[in-house]
DNA sequence: TTAATTCCTACAATTTTGGTAGGAGTTGCA
DNA sequence: TGCAACTCCTACCAAAATTGTAGGAATTAA
């Protein structure tokens, strides 16, 4: 399951994608219209600008804004930077990857190879969705 | 990511599928060969019994062994009982559905169906893998 | 100057995870 | 009958992660 953290981030920058054609969006706006905690989505936001899917603007009508186009933001990497690996096992993560503290031998572990099948159907959907199709744009 | 819990039962599994021919396999043994400790396998050997995936036999000589054909035995469903839903968010899994505390309404979720997909397809490969694709048998 | 906003640091409650401890009960075998 | 090797059961617990909250400092537009 993905953490709250993602989900609200996820939920984020699809409502900004969506609503930030006339300038910065609020947090206060986003926490509103998605149910969230404004505090706890601050930090979120905070996390994607230094990330760099987000600019800020300070002070009276600032917010936050794409800095990209929302169709060359892909979703595998929004959820890389709010969540983690993709993959169900360090051992076969690309972009976390961490010897299991268990495994012997990685060549011979017995559920490797599951993991990596699991790991690619996943990514594939995640990588051939971006911000523009999430937010049907 | 899987818990170790999850990994773990995992693991045991696909080594009862391996050496389970000569009769009921022993918790040492498999916390010795995967390198576990015992006292933890053991409880996660529990819910598996408890599931109906092991069956056991006391005393001397005695230990874990398969109810089933290794080939009639689905990941997705010791995945399911080991570690819970295969969806990323609660409101899209189709054996722990729950309503998402943020989501007033699911079906305008903005991540709804990115989550719908990513669930069937993780659901593809851990269906069509049974553990005897998995223990290579 | 004021209101609205982001930004920063620190803390903390709750839940989940990953175990450990200690022994009771069962079984096979000498 | 007694011992050794197992499973089974209950209770507990420490560490880590998660999900926030509190309180304000800094910045900006009007």
């Amino acid at each position: 399951m993905l953490t709250k953290r993602a989900k609200y981030g996820l939920k984020a920058l699809v409502y900004i994608a969506k609503n930030g054609e006339e300038g910065p969006v609020q947090a206060s706006k986003i926490a509103d219209a998605e149910g969230l905690s404004i505090k706890f989505l601050e930090s979120i936001l905070t996390t994607l600008r230094k990330h760099e899917f987000l600019g800020s603007k300070k002070g009276k009508y600032g917010g936050y804004f794409l800095l990209q186009a929302p169709s060359s933001v892909r979703m595998v990497d929004i959820i890389r930077v709010l969540e983690g690996p993709i993959a169900l096992v360090p051992c076969v993560s690309l972009n976390y990857y961490k010897k299991c503290d268990d495994c012997k031998d990685e060549a011979t572990c017995s559920i490797n190879k599951l993991m990596v099948d699991v790991r690619d159907s996943t990514l594939k959907v995640l990588k051939n969705n971006t911000l523009a199709d999430v937010a049907q744009l």
